[in-house]
RNA sequence: GCCCCCGUAGUUCAAUGGAUAGAACGAGGGACUUCUAAUCCCCAAAUAGGGGUUCGAUUCCUCUCGGGGGCACCA
């Protein structure tokens, strides 16, 4: 609809001014407003509101008989109220497309990478993993509707120090006869703790980074004890991925691109973008004003900066991506600036820019940074299992009805949904302070708010017995409202999409299923007197629940249809 | 020292340079013989501070204060 409004302004704006529409969400002000005697204010040298009564009286003469019910000027600003009639138009249009409203051809010959999850081996999940997860995921959803070709990618960190760490602590235990038991949690512990002592004694991390160049370099035993980590890793990031409803088109850890690295090196130094400086070999950044990027230690081992360049030129040539979305935390934007800068430099760009999607840190109660070096640390396995047996209990509660392996399904989707929309439903690069109390929330702007809503229409569709016909007219305020929310989906969807903002869609999802809840409250459906306002009415129940449920799984929810 | 992110009701969060800064939780008041009250309706409450840019600033620039992160061989 907000096509049609801009066109008509177009037209008697006369010119491309750079006017906006919006959908103003105080009363009073109608459906949609523009600003675009602003801008003609500025170029005549008039007075706005002199401009905006120009255009109105140029709209109300050329605008379609019947499409508008009030055009008002108001302070500079004209603002529009759709007729009824347009209204009930709009809805039998957007009850045909069904659920594939709000999709787009925008992204269409495009393809795009999304890198997220991308655990650290060795160490177990921690909630920070959980944000780049879902918003990843979501993020991949919403392209996908936009038209893109996406590809989610996993990036394992396999390849580093942390192993060095933790052989060489497996291995000084051993050496004191102690059992050292094969599990993640062990492993932990070992990296800890050496990790600590390190501090204390250089001669420990020697004998870390020694082990950590064997590896590398394919020593036999070394090599056996990685895959052992390797494989207890995967098998934790599998099982939570399952859980978490995620799935990933390519998984690469870092190890896969060890053959690429020292040609890497090699062509930089060629071409002079890389220089030798204390044995190492960097890439000055002076011109971007960065720090110069490390791609080779004196001891010539490889980082993850060189891994970082062989991916992204590997998705960039093999895998012809035209976009790379980084989801990793903000702690690391100045790793991505000179990656990006390399990349730059060594000519792999192709159209588009890569892109770090930043998000903020995960704090701890003192406000601090959560760092499993330090040892502290939140289990993501462990909130995801809370999260579900919360929900078990208020499902108990709330509805006994629901039992046994429905019960289990249940608790299960509302739990992990409740988590993941926590985070959805927030923009905020700034840090969040984790907090259980916060965390597993279940009132108000949450999943099982939404949930609860689209369980509601479902259960009036199943009740049901009438035929489905739109033969009546929709004429309270309640449905107009909600007509005009679905009016908005497509391009609350490209918004998202555009901006990689899943939380414009988390918003636009609480506010749909406010004026839906509305709705229920004051117009009865199976109620209804007149069989023809009912056969409306499930229509119209039937097309909101539509759109709820793809919202929700376009942002990586799971629906119930009881609750 | 330099760089980046952030500062909005008591709390947690919204607001592509737009009008009277929106919600939720919490506080107060109301609505279940009627499709599920995990709901709905009403009510009080906020832009850290100083300059600047402009028709208009929570948003852009600048300074100050406060919180967090990063800055050569970890990822």
């Amino acid at each position: 609809m907000i096509e049609e409004i801009r066109s008509v302004i177009l037209k008697a704006v006369g010119k491309d001014a750079e006017f906006e529409v919006s959908r103003p969400k105080i009363s009073g002000r109608g459906h949609f407003s523009t600003n675009a005697a602003f801008f003609l204010s500025k170029i005549n040298s008039t007075p706005p509101s002199e401009e905006a009564e120009k255009i109105k009286d140029k709209i109300l003469a050329t605008a379609p008989a019947g499409y508008f019910e009030k055009i008002e000027a108001a302070g500079g600003f004209i603002n529009f109220w759709v007729s009824e009639k347009a209204i009930n138009a709009e809805f039998k249009k957007i009850s045909s497309a069904g659920s594939a409203w709000g999709g787009s051809k925008d992204g269409a010959g495009q393809k795009a990478i999304v890198e997220y999850g991308s655990p650290n081996i060795g160490k177990p999940l921690h909630f920070g993993h959980l944000r780049s997860t879902i918003i990843g995921q979501a993020l991949y959803n919403i392209l996908k509707s936009q038209g893109y070709k996406v590809v989610s990618w996993n990036h394992p960190g396999d390849w580093g120090k942390q192993f060095g760490i933790m052989i060489a602590a497996y291995k000084e235990k051993q050496r004191a006869g102690k059992k050292v038991e094969l599990s993640i949690g062990e492993f932990l512990k070992l990296y800890v703790e050496y990790n600590a002592r390190m501090k204390e004694n250089p001669r420990l991390e020697e004998v870390a980074r020694e082990e950590t160049k064997k590896l590398q370099y394919g020593d036999g035993e070394n090599v056996r004890l990685w895959k052992k980590i390797y494989d207890l890793s995967m098998g934790e990031f599998a099982r939570v991925s399952r859980q978490l409803g995620v799935r990933f088109d390519v998984s690469h850890g870092e190890s896969f691109y060890k053959p690429f690295l020292k040609r890497i090196v090699e062509e930089a130094l060629a071409r002079g973008i890389a220089i030798k400086s204390q044995g190492a070999v960097i890439i000055p950044l002076e011109e971007e004003g960065l720090p110069p990027f490390i791609i080779q230690k004196s001891d010539g081992a490889y980082l993850y900066t060189t891994t970082d360049i062989a991916a992204a030129k590997y998705r960039l040539e093999k895998f012809k991506a035209d976009k790379i979305l980084y989801i990793v935390g903000d702690e690391q934007y100045l790793h991505f600036e000179q990656l990006f800068a390399v990349l730059r430099r060594l000519g792999y760009l192709t159209s588009q820019n890569p892109v770090h999607i930043k998000f903020g840190l995960i704090l701890g109660s003192d406000s601090k940074k959560l760092s499993t070096r330090a040892g502290k640390h939140i289990s993501l396995a462990e909130v995801i299992e809370e999260a579900i047996n919360k929900s078990a209990g208020v499902l108990k509660e709330k509805a006994p009805d629901i039992k046994g392996s429905e019960l289990e399904k249940t608790s299960r989707i509302i739990g992990i949904d409740s988590l993941k929309y926590n985070d959805l439903s927030q923009n905020r690069s700034s840090n969040i302070v984790f907090d259980w109390e916060k965390m597993l929330s279940f009132e108000g702007n949450s999943a099982p708010y939404l949930l609860y809503t689209y369980a509601r229409l479902r259960s009036i569709l199943r009740k049901s017995k009438s035929v489905i016909r739109i033969s009546a007219d929709f004429k309270s305020e309640a449905e107009k409202r909600v007509i005009m929310k679905l009016d908005e989906f497509p391009e609350t969807l490209r918004l998202a999409a555009d901006n990689y903002y899943p939380h414009t869609l988390a918003l636009y999802l609480y506010e749909l299923a406010e004026a839906i809840n509305n709705f229920y409250h004051t117009e009865p459906v199976l109620g209804a007197t007149e069989s023809s306002v009912r056969s409306s009415r499930l229509a119209f129940v039937r097309t909101a629940s539509a759109i709820l449920k793809k919202g929700l799984n376009l942002l990586g929810l799971e629906t119930v249809e009881r609750l």
